[in-house]
DNA sequence: GATGAATGAGCATTCATTCAT
DNA sequence: AATGAATGAATGCTCATTCAT
């Protein structure tokens, strides 16, 4: 199937080695305190040697963030092989993106830092910029379908454009975990007086809350 | 009612217009971008007059924030004082939210901005830090009061944590907002094909979906 | 004899609270971390008027020379009228250089300060400046007249030129008490190893040497 | 003897390059108003450069302090080695500083300004300094040691403390020196009315005069 | 006289990117 | 391909001094 020169594979392996290396950076100083000469030491090569494999600072978040796209739609397209009701689709969808932050947390922030840059020319013609923006299609995508499947089984209600559906409930399923973080994160960010809700909880109740407003009708326990 | 000296209500407009001028060229350079250098420009003030009234670059920041957080508390303050359903005024908390973020968008970015600081030691032991937070304070218990209107009056269930609930509507809200601002921001982010919805319908439906979700079966239609 | 209006009187303590106010900065922070606006706010004074009675920084910083000079002038010439040996004037008068030092550190500060700044063009012209130096030169004078009556009475070798001696004198002595400081302000300072002698004995065993190379040979012990 | 790889001996040049520049940048414009600017652009390099080589501006200073010191201590190693009394040595390490200080002014500037920063936090933990302050230990080992020769010969009195005496020597030493220098450099700073006498002559006299009085009583011309 | 708001030149330091070897 | 020395633009902040009120 893929027969690679032996340079071709090393090419490969130095270029993720350094992604690597930049996600461990960036995970002890933050994006805005991870710097090219951090990446180049820890990874053990030289400066230049990052700028053969990156154009760009900016590059290699955008390979971080094509990762971990890569990572969360694998996960998202195995629920949408299963044998499910729409509605657990949409939940099931939920638990996996729970899951995904959870372990992956670098991704959760690369995509925060990713959206934040949109716009900037620093991203533009980039090809990584162009493959981050299809997984996030394809994501979107199986959001999307796993809402038609269910208007079709006749567990979500077909008030709604799945497009748009998804969009709100993508949007959404972000924020909640983004503020479930930035708690968790401080203890000065007391937006509740003194309560704390564990990350786990709030997106458990989230989706419920959302499937109960989508649910249709009949479907109604 | 407030007598102030002519040399307070100068102090005051002095801040005011760098505050202002702030905003202005963040608008057009991003928070990262904005220099001191292009704010006292702009402001047609010499740079040590910004220091005279900001200790440092991140207090301007806070200082937007407070602004905007002052503006939407008091926008959301006066729902609170309407004679409205539980429900019904979280539905109109969340329509006040979308009027906010359209007409002052900067803000919306400002507190995105704000939010990513928190936990660096440059807020530490800001007055102005501790001000926004008491705003985001205040503005949770907003939502908080109106779901426990709703669950009084009936018109919300009562088998969730208002105060979890209201942090869930919160960070869905903002998010949703968030994904729809990226939208219109950029023909690039074309996470649905060709397809754009538009900010405020994207919000209207999510307060349906929401309101939907969390809705005492009593007073399902 | 003094007749001085009040406005005159006044004048002048402002002048004197300014130089207390200086001379109890420069303690706190040293010379260069003193700064105008420090100095102002502790004397409960408008940054202006500081600049109304002293033309610059450097002046004040004069001024605390010129204070300085004069009070250990005024001790110097105490010495100069008592009936001693030349010999014991000179040893006197390096007494009495160890307490002026012990009681006043601010102003030995000042006057190391005060060398380093000769040349610069800061100083050009000063008033202040001229009365320095006036006064530097008197307490040479007070040097060079107990060396002369020392040489006259015969406790002193006459093989050295008054004045040169004066100045050998001088120097030498500000440096023992220069070294001096320096190890009791920092035990970092550890030129020796690890002992530590005291400014007193380090001095009056200077003063002993010193008297020792200098005393005719008819006065020896 | 040394092989050093083409790269380490560049290195090293530029290093030097840059030491070199910055006492000549000093020389024009003393230590406070020298700047990396300045630096960088007499030596034509990049800023940054100066920054590649030495991690702040006060390691420049003390890289000259390290070369000054280790200068002096190879010139006054030398003394010790030869066959004097030690009364002579003493006087000849006299003869060798004011050598040194007058070939290599920027030196003695050097270390004056070195021990005005000792016990600034800017110096914590420095490499740079731990070198200087070793090599100041070892200029007044130098010292103890004569002494200890001459007390040992016969030529020195024995009734002081070396290691204090020493000490006395030292900062006496610099403290003429430094006062000749005073009146070098400035006319303005007529000490003594108009007679001027040169720094070798007093640094002589001083020898003497020091020499005289801890001369033990046999020796005694 | 007294004030203190305004000024702006000046400075040390950082870091993504380039390029000669 | 790999390197890492060199670069220099960019930036936040300080503080002595001025001047309108």
């Amino acid at each position: 199937m893929k027969k690679l020169s032996r340079k071709e594979r090393e090419r490969i392996a130095r270029r993720e080695l350094i992604i690597d290396t930049a996600e461990e950076v960036i995970s002890n100083y933050g994006f805005e305190g991870a710097t090219m000469d951090a990446v180049a030491e820890k990874a053990e090569l030289g400066k230049g040697t990052l700028y053969l494999h990156f154009k760009s600072k900016a590059s290699i978040y955008l390979a971080i963030c094509e990762r971990g796209s890569k990572k969360l739609n694998q996960l998202m397209s195995k629920v949408l092989a299963e044998d499910l009701k729409g509605i657990d689709m949409i939940k099931k969808l939920g638990m996996v993106y729970l899951d995904f932050v959870k372990t992956y947390p670098i991704y959760f922030s690369a995509f925060n830092y990713y959206e934040n840059l949109i716009g900037e020319e620093k991203l533009a013609g980039s090809e990584l910029a162009a493959q981050c923006e299809e997984y996030a299609r394809e994501a979107m995508a199986y959001i999307v379908r796993a809402l038609q499947v269910g208007m079709q089984d006749g567990s979500i209600k077909d008030s709604y454009d799945p497009r748009e559906l998804g969009l709100i409930i993508w949007g959404a399923s972000k924020g909640v975990v983004h503020i479930a973080f930035l708690k968790e994160k401080k203890d000065h960010m007391k937006i509740l007086d003194d309560v704390s809700f564990s990350l786990e909880s709030l997106v458990k109740n989230f989706i419920e809350l959302i499937g109960s407003g989508m649910r249709s009708d009949d479907h109604k326990s």
